[in-house]
DNA sequence: ATTATCTATAGATCTATAGATAATGC
DNA sequence: ATTATCTATAGATCTATAGATAATGC
């Protein structure tokens, strides 16, 4: 029986062990996350972790061996969503009838959206990448599909490219957009620079850099 | 009297104290630099910055009172440097003639060659700037000064500048060309981005790129 | 006499474990 | 009976100091 929605999210039975487990991982991971992405791997504690999850540092050490474990657990949550995403996002089907600019205006505003919701996920990540060598060619190899994968989206589209070398001017830009989308999230706080502009703004000023550069028509939203 | 060029490297006279103290004082700055952009600052301790230093614990202590006044030590040096070069850099005596395109292939050039000597120093002053707020908002106003400073270069040669809105592309080109420049240094390992590119074929690009952008002329070096 | 360095170590901090208690499952 | 959590703490690691030794300056 469907219940009431004010019902919805009430809970009158308690969880069962293996909610409360996950729960409790999970709120590892998280507080992991953002103290990593704070203070790097080295500057949070153990008791900083356990902490901002809410609970003691044995539970800390019953679900994870040591930090080292934190480490790849996060990480390993990080590239199955980052994986399952893109797998659906570079399905060839999802994207027939899409110019080269609506491909890219699309991987502007995603990747805006992704970063403005998880804000500490990116610098987290950077932080293991450069803790653990191991992780860091994972990553590598994770950023590299997806940008084969546009790369592939973007060239079954080279007639549309005016720029004398098309494979050249697709690395080059990706280059660009995921460069300046990194910095957009890093360092918010330049008084001289775009990040005082919205977003809105922003996603139209690349794009028009991006069509002129590569000669394209300007898709149809900007 | 000039020494002959054989002689010129060699010292057969003990250094001063006044030396030995500044030269132990640089050595810890440089390891304390390099293992704080290598492993964070977190992840160096003052045992590693002086052994790499080659000289003890005890040394470390004598010049500095701990660990975060290296970090001040070594922000002040960045600093300084920083500003001296700047002030040099964006006199407007010496771009008399220039044109915008001429600029802003400098400022990709500079950097790049800035960048590629002192590969850590970018690195390491991130992590000073994230260690200390103090540290943070001196470096923001740091890097605000160089903006301002090509900006007013840029703008007073408004008229070369085909793009509707100069002041609006030439903060965004900045940005553009700062993120790019930053991702190049950051992350070189990317097998599907531009990092994989000589340098001159980034400039090159990067050039067309600002160009298209901003609608103005090619510099003549390109 | 002053400055620079070293070795050895006390004290602080952090990690990881042991042993006890509380919550669920059968 | 099993799983999840807690408190308390031993052991490891790091910081920062004390006291001794070596190098320069006057």
């Amino acid at each position: 029986m469907k219940r009431s929605k004010w019902a919805s999210d009430l809970h009158w039975v308690r969880e069962g062990q293996q909610d409360r487990s996950r729960k409790t991982q999970a709120a590892l991971l998280d507080s992991a996350e953002e103290l990593f992405a704070e203070h790097g791997i080295g500057g949070a504690t153990i008791a900083d972790i356990s902490a901002a999850a809410g609970c003691s540092i044995g539970a800390f050490y019953h679900h994870y061996q040591d930090k080292r474990s934190v480490q790849f657990a996060l990480f390993e949550r990080y590239a199955t969503e980052y994986e399952d995403t893109n797998r659906i996002a570079l399905d060839h089907e999802r994207w027939e009838g899409a110019q080269v600019g609506d491909i890219l205006l699309a991987y502007v505003q995603v990747t805006l959206a992704n970063d403005r919701g998880f804000p500490a996920r990116r610098q987290a990540t950077v932080e293991l990448a450069r803790a653990e060598p191991e992780i860091n060619s994972q990553l590598i190899k994770l950023k590299a599909m997806l940008d084969l994968g546009i790369s592939d989206l973007l060239i079954a589209r080279r007639d549309e490219i005016g720029h004398p070398d098309p494979e050249l001017a697709v690395t080059f830009v990706l280059d660009q957009l995921g460069s300046m989308l990194r910095t957009r999230m890093q360092e918010p706080d330049m008084p001289t620079r775009f990040g005082q502009h919205p977003d809105e703004d922003f996603a139209h000023e690349a794009m028009c850099s991006v069509c002129a550069y590569m000669q394209i028509e300007l898709p149809a939203e900007v």
